[in-house]
DNA sequence: CTGGATCCCTCACGATACTG
DNA sequence: CAGTATCGTGAGGGATCCAG
């Protein structure tokens, strides 16, 4: 998108510039899970050319956003990760996903549900006030992908894998949205046996009120 | 952008499929600032193809983010303006404008700034914490750009045009991005003649209190 | 196997001219 | 004022190939 900038002195536009061409915020997205190789990557973004993703790593990379680092040995591998600048970005894409949530309705079938679009989904959707004084792990199993969150008390620690020990244990499809939206009921979920549960059931009422997709955007506090 | 989508059922994936397209947050940063007509977005985006503009407005309109109006009578003129949905991208805008502020750097020779950028900027850079208390009513000219800010006990309202018996009248250029950044103290500024006043100059060191700059997202609160 | 580079093709975007 | 029409260009899409 930066082929020749907007021309305006602005922080938007600059903003633009920098993440607002095709694919990079979606990198970014990913790299915000933690850090990953060219092959993760690839994996979490398969419609990516090959050649773009390459030439995003690296226009990202001489932008001061992303670190091209090699891991200590044996394995001696190369991931990228997140600078300071790069991080920045984390409430913007919250901001991003929340809004664009509202707009999900069912998915598409050729939509696909990846492990760090799922993490992030969660932080999206996560509501600190609902979490005061709880402690909760779940452990998310949507198709393939497995995830967890846990709450302690407002934070929310989100990422990808199993949780042994988890609270409860959701196995689910797209109904997730759907509950999560408030257009489905956790019980109804169950009798239709769209979600499958290991652990103490009532935590899943308990879920969707920790993570919510709001119909609205509120429009100024 | 979304010529065939991005393949992803995630709720940043569908933001970035209705709004990822180049050009289109710069219409809506536009727009927030309020309802304009056609030429009115041309004038704020000199450098927009005035087919991709045309392009731009019937996708923001059919995917329910813009609504086109025909004013009442007597002009009759056709002015487009954000529905709800458009609307909630606001604190999208205003975070990105936070991020991007902090790569700006000194203005390239061929950028510009507009009425609404710069309204846009004050509003991005607004600090409500530090404006408890305080009434004070800014008018703020950037070249022929001139637009006013009216800060109430924590609250902003900002806007295009001047703003008649403004406590401070606020004469500048690109030192303003100094100042606000910590770059370029207030009152180096006026020595330097970078700035010139019209009214309490105390406001001057206020302002920059006010709307600031920050070096360093905060990394999460 | 990872981590890319290369090639070709298409279509979105850019520049400009023109119209109701 | 509010766009449409036309046409050229280059970024993006898709497949394949290659080096460590």
């Amino acid at each position: 998108m930066a082929r020749r900038g907007y021309g305006q002195f602005c922080g938007i536009s600059r903003a633009l510039e920098l993440v607002g061409e095709r694919w990079t915020l979606l990198i970014v997205r990913d790299l915000l899970v933690g850090p990953k190789r060219y092959t993760d990557l690839r994996t979490g973004l398969p419609r990516i050319p090959t050649n773009i993703l390459s030439d995003r790593l690296k226009e990202l990379e001489r932008r001061g956003l992303v670190r091209r680092r090699v891991t200590p040995r044996p394995d001696g591998s190369i991931v990228y990760e997140l600078t300071e600048l790069g991080s920045g970005l984390e409430e913007v894409i919250l901001h991003l996903g929340r809004w664009g949530a509202q707009a999900l309705g069912e998915p598409d079938e050729d939509e696909i549900v990846t492990t760090s679009s799922l993490v992030m989904a969660l932080r999206t959707t996560f509501r600190p006030e609902a979490a005061t004084g709880l402690h909760i792990g779940y452990e998310l199993r949507f198709g393939e992908v497995v995830i967890h969150a846990q709450v302690d008390d407002g934070r929310l620690r989100a990422g990808p894998g199993e949780l042994p020990g988890a609270d409860l244990v959701i196995e689910t499809g797209p109904a997730l949205r759907a509950m999560m939206a408030g257009e489905l009921s956790p019980a109804d979920a169950i009798d239709r046996g769209d979600v499958l549960l290991t652990g103490d059931p009532a935590l899943l009422a308990r879920f969707v009120e920790l993570f919510r997709i709001e119909r609205r955007q509120q429009t100024r506090a």
